[in-house]
DNA sequence: ACAGGAAAAAGTGTATACAAAATACAGGAG
DNA sequence: CTCCTGTATTTTGTATACACTTTTTCCTGT
């Protein structure tokens, strides 16, 4: 594990929430790697707090997926196997064609234009080639579809499976010869949202997502 | 809220997750109500614990929706508003088909022959007239359903979703004319699954949940 | 009587102390 | 040398103590 995790002291949050940040982001950056322990005086010394938050912090990490704890043991960073990831794109995909459907009814004049200027940055983002800044794009465009949906516990849903994967997708993204299939997708999926075209916004995000699986388990095939 | 939570210490487990469980049975049966606060000291003399496992138990609820934290002010029981209901309804629906879908992929031998016992159970518990009974059957056959697509994470966010509707699940059941109906249903996704005719049992389950989702937002309404 | 505000009470946030379990390790028997 | 065992150490589990915030209470002045 990197020795320097940080506490973002900026926020008047509780301790505990500001450690759970801390440890995901950690952990989805893959500075603290699948199965390695998550030992509570280690983490509250390097972070400067007592054991309290951390231990709560913990119990919010398992909750998400991201840690795994067995009793008087303690916890460690979740693995993934490769049957992992096809539970959780299946589960994705599924809700994604909710959400994309939930949206097409709902989407107005405000989110259209939200989405267009993301999928504009996508665009933009994926000529910088920077991997991260790509991601984010990619994020911010699913994310205007999910609030679009007007399902908040859809979208929560929706965020935590993404962070299941981030750590795989980035991996993904770095094939640069996706990106115009890619950014012709999204232009599809934002088509078909301003047409009201339900049908043929979940088939097209049916595909976007059966394509990250497909890639997605070709790295993991290669990690093993 | 009823002053007996008594704590099952017949479990070896650690105090947090008795007390997790202990806190979500209280709420998924009413006795403690949504909107009621969570008081650490209170739940604490109450248990018999300190608060550490109570906080820790406090925590998990919040993640899985059934608890709601305002930072320094504490815990609540998460009240559920039609709309809610409705989002909860939505996701479940979807995953309930594809958990159907894949349990017809994947259902052999044994789990066809779990579900027909269960099928049968739930026939029974139904002349039984014992609404609990009922319930509980109708979770074991939709359980070996759930098993039967082998994913354990879907298995999780399904049962997770069922909670969360428990609480109004139990007026549903309450009304014995729907009784013939949901049998009939239930047999249907049984030879459904049996003859691997996927499209039929996704139709199937479709109609389960909505006829469920038509019940329980009657009973919101009469409740508000 | 009523509004304002200080003091008290109640409650959460965090740290620390102590208990019990798991782990690591060293020494001895075979 | 290997395996067992008992002890030391580490680590988690739980309780408690203290700090700080929010809420309530009640007194005071108008």
């Amino acid at each position: 594990m990197t020795d320097k995790l940080e506490l973002n002291t900026n926020a008047y949050l509780p301790l505990r929430d500001v450690v759970f940040h801390t440890l995901r982001e950690a952990i989805l950056k893959g500075e603290i790697k699948p199965g390695e322990r998550l030992m509570e005086l280690q983490l509250a010394s390097k972070l400067g707090v007592s054991r309290t938050p951390i231990r709560e912090a913990i119990r919010m990490l398992e909750l998400e997926g991201l840690a795994v704890t067995t009793p008087r043991k303690g916890a460690e960073v979740a693995k993934m196997t490769e049957k992992d990831m096809e539970d959780v794109l299946q589960i994705r995909k599924a809700l994604d064609e909710l959400a994309v459907g939930l949206a097409c009814e709902n989407i107005g004049e405000h989110h259209l234009e939200k989405l267009f200027v993301a999928l504009k940055n996508f665009e933009e983002s994926t000529r910088s080639g920077d991997v991260k800044q790509i991601a984010q794009a990619d994020v911010e465009f699913h994310d205007v579809i999910y609030q679009a949906a007007d399902n908040p516990k859809l979208m929560n849903m929706l965020n935590n499976l993404r962070e299941q994967i981030y750590r795989y997708r980035v991996e993904y993204l770095k094939n640069k010869s996706s990106y115009p299939r890619l950014i012709e997708e999204h232009k599809e999926i934002y088509e078909g949202l301003k047409r009201g075209d339900k049908q043929a916004v979940v088939e097209i995000v049916s595909h976007h997502v059966e394509n990250q699986e497909i890639v997605v388990k070709n790295i993991i095939q290669e990690q093993e």
